[in-house]
DNA sequence: CCTCTCTTTCGACAAACATCGTACAGGGTG
DNA sequence: CACCCTGTACGATGTTTGTCGAAAGAGAGG
């Protein structure tokens, strides 16, 4: 039977041998992006709409293709709305350390601005 | 006064605490310039046209830049040639840990693929 | 069945980017 | 001085990227 399970078209995660570090970086050296990250450093999964990022909608889904498809993100359906979720043991799998000293770097510039 | 020095143009380098890790990310996320920078961190400088990589003298000036501008890379005259070297120091003050995890990520992605 | 909400897909568009060839500027060396 | 060598600056080009609005799909609830 043809048609599998319907819904939307299927998401598209890369194995974890296939990760690119280049990629990584790459998604990670957008502003919004590196948000969607770090809100999701502290909560473990979050519904696409809820995060404090200001841009349309499809700028965000966009967004979230791309940190997809680098391997950092993960996303499920659950009934009308997408969840979406750090692959945070997949990428300290492959690259040990890389996010968090990334994440936290950029913690560290962002943050200390207003003191 | 009309010219200052003379030579070339006065090399830009931005200040420690203008670092931003976007740029930093941003500058690492291609191969040409990754390559320069894990270079540089075998030898501490090279002359420019000294490096591995494989494209027109022209582009190779582009990526120093992009390079110099983000904080990664500090360049000096001497005579006829460039001496390029890594700013590691500078990075290590503001960024702790984050390019020898970058470059040590790469380095596990591009070395094992040989075996 | 109709409508509302959440999210995607598509098409468009301007800005940024990697790349190159050509022309040029300074320093070395014959 | 004439020449070469190293590297830059500029302009062009094709691609990628971030952004949006409009249209549409799919589930939930009346």
């Amino acid at each position: 039977m043809p048609r599998s399970h319907s819904r939307r078209a299927t998401l598209i995660h890369p194995d974890v041998d296939e990760f690119d570090v280049l990629d990584v970086l790459h998604a990670l050296a957008d502003p919004t992006r590196m948000t969607i990250v770090r809100t999701l450093r502290a909560d473990p999964e979050r519904a696409c709409g809820t995060f404090p990022v200001d841009v349309a909608p499809s700028t965000l889904t966009h967004h979230f293709r791309v940190l997809r498809e680098a391997g950092i993100i993960r996303q499920r359906e659950d009934g009308n709305r997408r969840w979406t979720a750090l692959r945070f043991e997949d990428l300290e799998d492959r690259f040990p350390g890389l996010l968090d000293t990334i994440v936290s770097a950029y913690g560290q510039q962002t943050d200390s601005v207003t003191t």
